[in-house]
RNA sequence: AGAGACAGUCGGACGGUUGCGUGGGGCAACUCACGAGGAAAGUCCGAGCACCGCAGAGCAAGAGUGCAGGCUAACGGCCUGUGAAGGCGACUUUAAGGAAAGUGCAACAGAAAUAUACCGCAACGGCAACGUUGUAAGGGUGGAAAUGCAGGGUAAGAGCCUACAAACGUUUUGGCGACAACGCGUUACUGUAAACCCCACUCGGUGCAAGAAAUGAGACAAAAUGCCUGCUCGGCAUCUCGACAUAUUCGCUUGAUACUGUCGGUAACGACAGCAGUAGACAGAUAACCGUCUAUUACAGAACUCGGCUUACAGACUGAACUCUUACA
RNA sequence: GCGGAUAUGGCGGAAUUGGCAGACGCGCUAGACUUAGGAUCUAGUGUCAUCGACGUGGGGGUUCAAGUCCCUUUAUCCGCA
């Protein structure tokens, strides 16, 4: 995943959460709202609730890994964040098969 | 053979595809090197470093430490000892100064809780009930009742006397010392300091979001305001200020570094020589998937840096041959 | 990163300087009253092998005695930026 398609700054990430409209399925879900900038901009978050350090830092690549294979194929301009919902861990074809479905929701497939 | 005791190590490996961070090379495409832990954790201590002018002086308050000697940059850490407690033993544990400076507290029970005489025992008086005196053996209460036990002694008793033991004080000897051994004296002074306190020693504050540079916006032309944690003294800054905003650069990683050997030391550790490599991000890298190895790996993720402590931990392994029990020779 | 607080029956919340743990309120259970329900009144209500023992987030320690003092640990909450 480049740098470029990183969401960075505390204002951005504030910014999405108070604009955003969100989608959901039982393990994700998924903020997202149009961006003044051309490119697609993802973030991740994970709450301290979630577990340790270490687990925290597990979902969190997981998710990093799973959205750099699609980076492609989502639409430009968006600003986009993830959220784990329950406390456990996933195998990387289930957090696939989430962000596809939340994705066709959103309708931010090409 | 079984059961223990001590010291320590490792903490997945290899291959493939696709990726990430930092640094080097290259005009570029790209390529090369390196890339989490023993606890990175908890934040319980100690330092470095930075700023408060130097980190200052005195007083007060507050906090911490508390057997001895040594090690260390320092420490509340470590080592070797001493005492005490536990274990048949190898060995383990230990906040271990002062209760004879003072104050407080000790419920209930019990006659009495730091001072005493309820029952009792004995003598005397009395017909008797009982009274007076002596006593602290025995009884019961309690965590604790003027040391325990045996003999002598006595009206009954009592360290009143003696032996053994206990505690305390002390001469001598040994030890750098904590302390130990022997002798002598005494039998008083309940416990609690992890209650206040006393004694000895230590401690200025804030923490890398410290702080320095840069850019921009803004404010003020004021001698009073702010800072050095309370008070007193003493001092500093303000013709620019400047975390108000940006998060660009620095701080930022080679350090009281690890390992190996020799020497010194019981040891902690020190000296010398050799050799080894070096995460440094800023929404934050070290990964995702697959295969093989019996295999779905424990606890767990650096954020300025070190030295400790504490806590968590699947499984695998090593050393010295240290103790006890049983069997056989 | 730095700093602070809290934890007691089912719930809220007491317990003085260490001295009988669960005061008080809510809830729950049973009974009374009522045709019935509500309200009201009365009694009970931590666990267990029920003499008694164990119980204040977990584990140790000091003390004759610990909810209270000390150490350690877990969880939750809060403050600074």
């Amino acid at each position: 995943m480049k740098s470029i398609n990183r969401l960075k700054k505390n204002y951005q990430y504030n910014y999405v959460y108070k604009h955003a409209q969100s989608v959901s399925d039982k393990n994700f879900v998924m903020l997202y709202c149009v961006s003044n900038v051309k490119v697609t901009k993802v973030g991740f978050s994970v709450s301290k609730k979630y577990g340790k350090a270490v687990m925290r830092n597990r979902i969190r690549r997981q998710m990093k890994a799973a959205v750099a294979a699609k980076i492609s194929q989502i639409k430009d301009g968006y600003n986009i964040i993830f959220i784990p919902r329950k406390n456990q861990s996933y195998l990387f074809a289930e957090i696939t098969e989430s962000f596809d479905l939340l994705l066709h929701k959103a309708d931010l497939i090409l």
